[in-house]
DNA sequence: AGAAATTGCGTGCGCGTGCACGCAAATAAA
DNA sequence: TTTATTTGCGTGCACGCGCACGCAATTTCT
């Protein structure tokens, strides 16, 4: 609690207290402009002794300086993904735009590595004091981060990261874990003797797989716990809801015994219809994030459980550590967010 | 994206366009003295056309108007549950801080209801602008809300809440539906026959049940939908770890066959040493919220899963929120917050 | 030794608001 | 008509800080 006796300290009780000017106390807080050795070491106890810390709203008034951001991530659809990540990204804009943090979107087609090129060019354009991105295009993106290690540009990843670049930041799921998780939730009722894991056909130009590591760690935790389990891979078009029907029936009719669906990919969505249409109370579904569509499908029974996380907090989070660690010019105490991975279902859906 | 054309508008701007000076457009914007109702137009057109919003750095800078926010919560010890609450109100009061927002806190004794009456009047002496705190006594909760009501003071519930009151926001947990969610955890692998639910010797002077609606919550699950099974009920004395030992021994030789284990309160922790001398691969034990011991013990494998939020989240959450309100002059968009309920295993506990 | 450059430091102004003071015009009272 | 009162409105100052200007003292160069 703050000393009613002693009011909060400004410049100028530095400054007096340290018996020189207050442009002086400025060029030692900033190190801006000379300084006799004598005078900095007086004006630096003066402010330990009155604990001295700027008044962030005179500073931010007087300063006048913005921070911009740029921010590189694929395109969306309403609802989808990426679309939530975004939202977080402007509802944390919103709350830093106060301390003059601003933001730049720039969104790329997945499927084509020339529009991450060209907006990863328009995103340097805007020179920014910070740039995030997630990491599609590997080697792309690999070099893109060396260019920014040569401007002394900070980036931050999000959602996915390159271990061997600079960043400055990571915020996102251990993708590997989460597929454990899936895997573990999926088996957690009866031991599975056959797993249907459905997985989204993609056409050949997207050489990208950013779903590996959470297959992996879902087939993975599904063979070291249940090696006489079988994991059928099933394939839809993700743009084709009528075949994917079709796909579905066939595969079901040829594996009757499967009680067990899972999918790595954010789309169990996908699968609602299918579902409907062939209930099966003994039926465990697994899938990921929190899309709108997902938490109507556990609403209504059709899924059993979602790993995910606050998909929106993840950037909202990133972005305000992001800004705060820019303007402070001081590193964030941690590099890697592998944040919280929730379970959601019917159970603890209602106030998500 | 701000239109570079048109920097951030001033009360300068706002008074030119309304052709009056910026004292008038002071007056219309916050109800100051009189203004011809001519004026009052152009300058709310102005206002309009212009976007204009004031600058919350100069504005803050030039008011120097503090919030002063009063929390009446239990004493705690380092890692309880209250202790969590108040991390929560420390991390948002930092935050807020540079808008103008201190704290103050009252820790009052939950067995002693003078302590409350206690602390409630030094938190009156206080003159905060608004009130936090949750609900043990009722009786006295109701009166003293009366008197915050009269005073035209307003308040806020965290954890529970009295609902025939007049608080302004609330964030907690539905204690019902977590009863359930730990009910359905508890239930999930395979349907019990016997249930423990263990629970707290209470000395007669605490008149307050704070865990009953959950308790609730858990026993009309598992009588809903398992009406064969048995709940048997065991108090332990939270202060004596030698006699709860023996309390556990006895009960548990006495009932061989169960398998199932509850615990309504945050203490399950209290349970490990027993647990860890009595290994059961079979045995499923299901507890409530996060605080550091309770978290080993699931990372150790004694506890299978805990019912939990994030509780410093939802004290930060809370007082953003409330001091948002405060300041704004405007009521918060909603007023309960049943915050959501996470599910902890030893899946997902790393990076919660 | 005188001119030139460098070092150290004080001061003034502006950032955009909030608020109080006080002036002029309009109205009411004498 | 003169004086008192009210209404409407403009202006000045302070908030605490960042920054640039410029002066004086010291050092370096011719």
């Amino acid at each position: 609690m703050q000393n009613s006796n002693h009011p909060i300290p400004t410049v100028y009780d530095v400054a007096e207290r340290a018996g020189v000017s207050r442009g002086t106390v400025d060029r030692v807080l900033y190190q801006r402009g000379r300084v006799s050795e004598q005078s900095r070491q007086k004006v630096l106890r003066a402010v330990e002794e009155l604990q001295y810390k700027p008044n962030s709203n005179a500073s931010r008034l007087a300063r006048k300086k913005e921070y911009l951001f740029s921010c590189i991530i694929p395109q969306f659809n309403e609802g989808e993904y990426w679309g939530e990540i975004n939202n977080g990204f402007l509802e944390a804009a919103a709350l830093l735009s106060e301390r003059g943090v601003r933001l730049r979107l720039h969104f790329y087609d997945q499927t084509d590595v020339k529009s991450f090129l060209a907006e990863s060019n328009a995103a340097l354009d805007d020179k920014p004091c910070g740039i995030i991105m997630n990491a599609v295009f590997r080697d792309e993106v690999t070099l893109f981060s060396q260019q920014l290690d040569e401007l002394g540009l900070p980036y931050a990843f999000i959602d996915n990261k390159i271990d061997e670049t600079h960043y400055a930041l990571y915020y996102g799921v251990d993708p590997y874990k989460s597929g454990e998780l899936g895997a573990w939730l999926l088996s957690l009722r009866f031991p599975p003797k056959e797993i249907a894991l459905v997985r989204l056909l993609r056409d050949s130009s997207q050489r990208a797989d950013p779903n590996r590591p959470r297959r992996h760690g879902f087939t993975d935790y599904i063979n070291k716990h249940f090696p006489d389990c079988t994991v059928h891979t099933v394939f839809i078009d993700p743009k084709d809801s009528c075949s994917t029907q079709k796909t579905l029936e066939k595969f079901f009719a040829e594996h009757p015994g499967i009680r067990h669906i899972g999918m790595t990919n954010s789309r169990i969505y996908l699968l609602e219809k299918y579902l409907s249409k062939h209930p099966d109370p003994e039926r465990i579904v697994v899938g990921f994030d929190d899309l709108r569509k997902n938490l109507d499908c556990v609403k209504k029974g059709y899924v059993s459980a979602l790993v995910t996380r606050h998909i929106p907090e993840q950037s909202k989070l990133l972005l305000t550590d992001f800004a705060e660690s820019v303007i402070s010019r001081r590193a964030p105490k941690r590099r890697d967010h592998y944040v919280h991975m929730d379970i959601l279902t019917r159970m603890n859906l209602d106030n998500y």
